[in-house]
DNA sequence: CATGCATATTGATATATGTCATTATCTTTG
DNA sequence: CAAAGATAATGACATATATCAATATGCATG
């Protein structure tokens, strides 16, 4: 992982996509841009580890991530995957400071990292930037809400659809696509072992519900998808 | 449920405990006193309900009341359950108005209604009271990590000491403690059948790790149900 | 190109969990 | 107090899902 500070680019120059910025004026943006960070991460590189300290915002500017919770017998429960231009932070910034998941790169990626202090004086100075940030975070609690129920009461066909749904609509926005998630990290997703995973897919595609080739997807049938998701 | 406002209590009364509110001065009390309706609600009542607009800031001050996602096929998941002097605000006041899930009360409980608006313009005033605010926030999402980590990664046995332990802890803070909670409303906490949250119960207190009596339990040894919890 | 290592796939089997039907217990109400 | 309705408990059984072992496939490395 290598630091560049203050390239070319500025934030000013990521401002149009990232709505949230959107809020602050010119001096408040400066103020951002004289300390931010850069930094390339590889894909596989771990960004932060679950119990650290929190010490930064995280803008996601090129690549693509994952958030997971690291909990018992090694096994992770994967709670999203990030795409530019979105942020990272977690719900530890105003409470103790750690981080309560991980990140790690899943694509070649590139951040800015935002001292927490600083983001914290904006938020305080800025009630519209406030606003937003809620905004964000509510807006997180409430897909999370979704990926709850989709885990707890859904059965394995279910959950796979909501996945593959999620990544065709919410990560890839195209179809086919391909990724860099293994099927380790579907079955992460989903709540399943890896094996039980592969065999939902398998019947998937046996179904002509998919196509599926290596780590290329295809969603053929839209609608059974739909379906099998709703019915659980 | 009947509505009596500006009774003889006032929010300075409950100030005392409910954290949140410490942040604001004497004149923003005020404004929140002038405006806010108490409300009483039976046992049983619904307080709100999933997918109706959420117009208010709820301030428990008497009672108990259960948080729950209506799901798929009938079936809930309650995220938690709130105590004196605790609040009940769902994510949506910042991004749809929607309640996200619904609130029912399990006790003869009492709550103070603050209208969002005024809520949301003293955010915008008063940024100690907006941090308090995102602290609180950000530590239900922290626990809202941990259930689902207990639901998607525990077997029964350790999601039904989680409950045990969280009812125990959390909610009655006492040992023994009677709940007017159902099976069904453990099993809804725990994702799993009524059946088996049952069974469950019956083979703890076979192996002599709690005491039941009808809706009165008893934790009889708490490192064995720790580690039931911490094994899965 | 061969070798080794990681990942993916498959099948057989064990286990956890849900469902259904039945009985028991408690609570309310007339 | 009896009857009825809800809630709780139990057992038999079906099914969803995990685990384990074996094999296959892809991919990097020398």
């Amino acid at each position: 992982m290598s630091i560049i500070s203050k390239n070319n680019n500025s934030c000013s120059h990521c401002n149009g996509k990232a709505d949230i910025f959107s809020c602050l004026c010119p001096t408040e943006l400066d103020q951002i841009d004289a300390k931010r960070i850069e930094v390339y991460f590889k894909a596989g590189e771990l960004i932060f580890k679950q119990g650290t300290p929190n010490l930064h915002f995280l803008c996601l500017t090129k690549g693509k991530v994952k958030l997971y919770i690291e909990g018992y017998n090694e096994k992770n429960l994967i709670i999203g995957i990030v795409k530019p231009i979105e942020y990272i932070f977690g719900p530890g910034i105003y409470v103790d400071n750690i981080h309560h998941y991980s990140a790690m790169a899943i694509e070649d990626s590139q951040a800015c990292l935002v001292d927490i202090d600083l983001f914290k004086k904006l938020m305080r100075e800025n009630s519209d930037f406030m606003e937003e940030f809620i905004r964000k975070v509510s807006l997180l609690s409430i897909i999370n809400f979704e990926q709850f129920i989709s885990l707890t009461q859904k059965q394995m066909p279910g959950r796979i659809a909501d996945v593959l749904l999620y990544l065709r609509d919410k990560v890839y926005e195209a179809n086919p696509f391909r990724t860099t998630l293994s099927r380790q990290d579907l079955a992460d997703m989903s709540g399943m072992s890896k094996e039980s995973a592969i065999r939902i897919l398998r019947e998937f595609k046996d179904e002509g519900i998919i196509q599926v080739n290596g780590n290329e997807f295809e969603i053929l049938n839209s609608e059974h998808l739909s379906k099998i998701s709703q019915t659980g």
